[in-house]
DNA sequence: ATGTACTGCAACCATATGGTTGCACCACAT
DNA sequence: ATGTGGTGCAACCATATGGTTGCAGTACAT
């Protein structure tokens, strides 16, 4: 994996109704219409938004009869944190590095 | 800090170019006009990049001389990536127990 | 067989975003 | 005093984005 699957990750987490949806479906799986029902946007929006989580993935989707049922994934999620971390990390390191060298003066 | 102060992080992270002032930056802090010389943009849409970064506390501004340098900050990135990290646990909770529950069918 | 409820697609709209150019301004060095 | 190199502001442009409405298709229940 390299950062430019990554950006698509931030891009889909950088909207405050995409974390409603997810948070909603941390409650349980639901399908678009179900969340339109308890979100203030139609069911197009939310489908929408949908495609960009999965195509994040973020979230997948699974038929059941006739709707569409999505569910959140956790482990993309703990996996972008974990590059997160790592990133901060070595520019922490780089910080620390020239507080070091500022002190030797 | 709620979610509401972690959206603008994704949202600033959410972009390539941003991406690449951040690498650029990880190098060695840098001043807008240092940046348009090692970028594809002009110096003012890097200005405007560095703004959401600082709005987002993903980097700082120095003052230096007549030129305003820009330093990236790791402690940020660090933070966001704890709460990720959480989060993504919680949901992996979830659907451990969903699964557990559907074992025992 | 027919109505109901869900999905999928397309058009459309307003605003946000990423980018540009141009210009004024200010600090520093010569 | 003057030129150079940096910042800051404003206008502008094209496209992306988040949202809407409307309609067609389809599966399920009665």
């Amino acid at each position: 994996m390299t950062t430019s699957t990554l950006v698509p990750v931030f891009a889909a987490l950088g909207d405050e109704t995409r974390w409603s949806i997810l948070a909603a479906l941390g409650e349980g799986d639901a399908s678009a219409s179900a969340l339109a029902g308890s979100l203030p946007v139609t069911r197009q929006a939310i489908a929408k938004h949908l495609a960009v989580l999965q195509e994040a993935g973020l979230v997948e989707s699974i038929r059941v009869g006739r709707e569409l049922r999505y569910r959140v994934l956790g482990a993309q999620l703990s996996e972008t944190a974990r590059r997160l971390e790592s990133i901060g990390n070595e520019w922490d390191l780089r910080l620390a590095a020239i507080k070091r060298i500022a002190e030797e003066l």
